[in-house]
RNA sequence: GGGCCGCUAGCUCAUCCGGUAGAGCAGGGGACUUUUAAUCCCAAGGUGCCGGGAUCGAGACCCGGGCGGCCCA
């Protein structure tokens, strides 16, 4: 095994160095030693002296070494694409031009055993790509540049919402009941306790117990898990922020929502007006608000709503290619049509406003009337970057909702949860006061913001199928 | 779950109508005192994703399977 020493004394990365020296004239030499250390990922030796190229998290720097000047220079020469280094030397600039780092010491920090890709055109292979993305990291710039725009985006958003009088809290992942959302949840078994617990689907009934429990106005950035099919804008675990303000309806935290994503757009992109997909994207608020009637009225020129004739809407669901089954209300038919015809279509940023109850079991009723919820999905390029609505605060209402459930999961539909959680409406029955929230897809946001239409390029190590043994 | 596409050297890709696989880069050896994907010379490198079938003969055709991508559900 070849030995390799336990740290190495660096001064600078390649990054400082390049803009540090930039005044430096071809064939200057500064008189400044610095250290620096990375990969190195080019190398052009070339008799006496030898050029490579090393990157660090930074940036790159062009490494020169002589014979005349560079200890161990025959083992320099010998370097591998990929060979890890730290090197000493002084800051020039070469004959042609190019800023150098003149080395006289180096020590090699790691070997590279397996090559990084084809040196000019990476690794292509998009497996390779999810599966080793260290390998993937090395080789493509875009996505070193996409998980640091995550980096980027998450703590920007923290700032944002501290700087809001937001409190940032943490809530279980392992949850005794899958609540929060309607998901078939991951299940997984606590030994000591001998039951099972379920991977959270959402945070959201936590939150809103903190809001019961007197922080009024509450966020969490995390991990939840859905155990469903993968797909270029699923993966089975994904990030969102979850945020609830008391004393506030959908309409103020729907200017939360486009406040929040608009201005994460300015700070990180200069600008709330994108290009996504090769077509123009304008987040500038206000986004518009339109109710899910108004929208499938746009999209299928059918003028539908919860209150339409049972008939007509299974007509009009029937010509979409739905299958409607006997279970479904109005609502849950008409949710059908409205995904089916009309989100796809919707560029927005939009706002659909005013779900059906029957598919809301957490929002409140609208206070225009019963049958529909205060709730809305902002959608963006023909999808959904999140969810909000007036909370429902009732008790007895939330427990006659979760009944509804309960009984759909009775007869067969799996997707619902077959328990009522008593400890959310115990919550409740000590006092939520009015409040709102919303959900938003970070995964998604970013591939807004990163122009992207797959969400594994936006998540470091994507759900993959295991691999069998080495290969 | 269905349809289509892909899988060939470490990487990126070729291989025509079925005749026993080739290049660039990387890696190895050599030359070279200002390179910019350096250049030049030499040698080496293959479970053609896996399994089966038809054929004198398969990387290629047929069947089954695996993994991935896109579209649909």
């Amino acid at each position: 095994m070849t030995e390799v020493p336990y740290r190495f004394e660096r001064t600078h990365q390649a990054a400082e160095v390049v803009e540090g020296w930039s005044p430096l004239a071809p064939g200057e030499e500064s008189g400044v030693t610095v250290g620096v250390a990375g990969r190195v990922m080019l190398s052009r030796p070339q008799g006496k002296l030898a050029f490579a190229e090393l990157r660090d998290a930074s940036s790159a720097i062009q490494l020169f070494a002589l014979a005349a000047v560079t200890a161990d220079f025959d083992e320099f020469v010998r370097l591998n694409l990929g060979d890890w280094i730290g090197v000493r030397g002084e800051v020039v600039r070469t004959k042609r031009g190019e800023l150098s780092v003149k080395v006289t010491e180096w020590e090699l920090l790691a070997e590279a055993r397996r090559n990084f890709g084809d040196k000019w055109r990476g690794v292509a292979d998009t497996e390779t790509r999810y599966r080793q993305r260290e390998v993937d990291l090395w080789a493509n710039e875009a996505s070193r540049a996409l998980l640091r725009l995550r980096s980027d985006v998450v703590r920007r958003m923290r700032q944002r919402l501290w700087d809001q009088g937001f409190v940032e809290v943490e809530t279980p992942i392992l949850h005794p009941i899958a609540g929060g959302a309607t998901a078939r949840p991951f299940v997984t078994h606590h030994n000591t306790f001998d039951t099972d617990f379920y991977l959270r689907v959402a945070p959201e009934l936590y939150l809103k117990r903190l809001v019961v429990g007197g922080f009024d106005k509450v966020f969490e950035i995390g991990r939840s898990f859905r155990n469903e099919g993968v797909s270029p804008r699923h993966n089975p675990e994904f990030t969102t922020l979850e945020l609830y303000q008391a004393y506030a309806d959908y309409t103020d935290t729907m200017v939360v929502f486009e406040e929040l994503v608009a201005g994460l757009a300015a700070d990180l992109l200069g600008t709330t007006e994108l290009t996504y997909g090769g077509r123009a994207l304008d987040l500038t608020t206000p986004w518009r608000r339109a109710t899910m009637s108004e929208l499938v009225a746009e999209a299928t020129g059918h003028s539908l709503s919860v209150r339409s004739p049972r008939a007509e809407l299974v007509q009009v669901a029937t010509e979409a290619g739905i299958e409607v089954e006997d279970g479904w209300g109005p609502g849950k038919i008409l949710l059908e049509i409205y995904e089916k015809t009309t989100e796809t279509e919707l560029w927005g940023p939009v706002f659909v406003i005013d779900y059906p109850a029957e598919v809301s079991p957490l929002a409140r009723r609208h206070r225009d009337g019963p049958e529909l919820v205060e709730r809305y999905e902002p959608v963006v390029a023909g999808r959904e970057l999140g969810n909000g609505f007036t909370e429902l605060v009732d008790p007895d209402d939330q427990r006659a909702r979760f009944e509804e459930q309960a009984a759909k999961h009775a007869a067969g539909d799996d997707e619902e949860s077959g328990e009522i959680d008593e400890e959310y409406l115990r919550a409740l029955e000590y006092g939520l006061p009015p409040t709102s929230g919303f959900g938003l897809g970070i995964d998604r946001l970013l591939m807004l913001l990163g122009d992207v239409s797959n969400i594994r390029e936006v998540i470091a190590f994507p759900t993959l199928r295991p691999e069998r043994g080495e290969r």
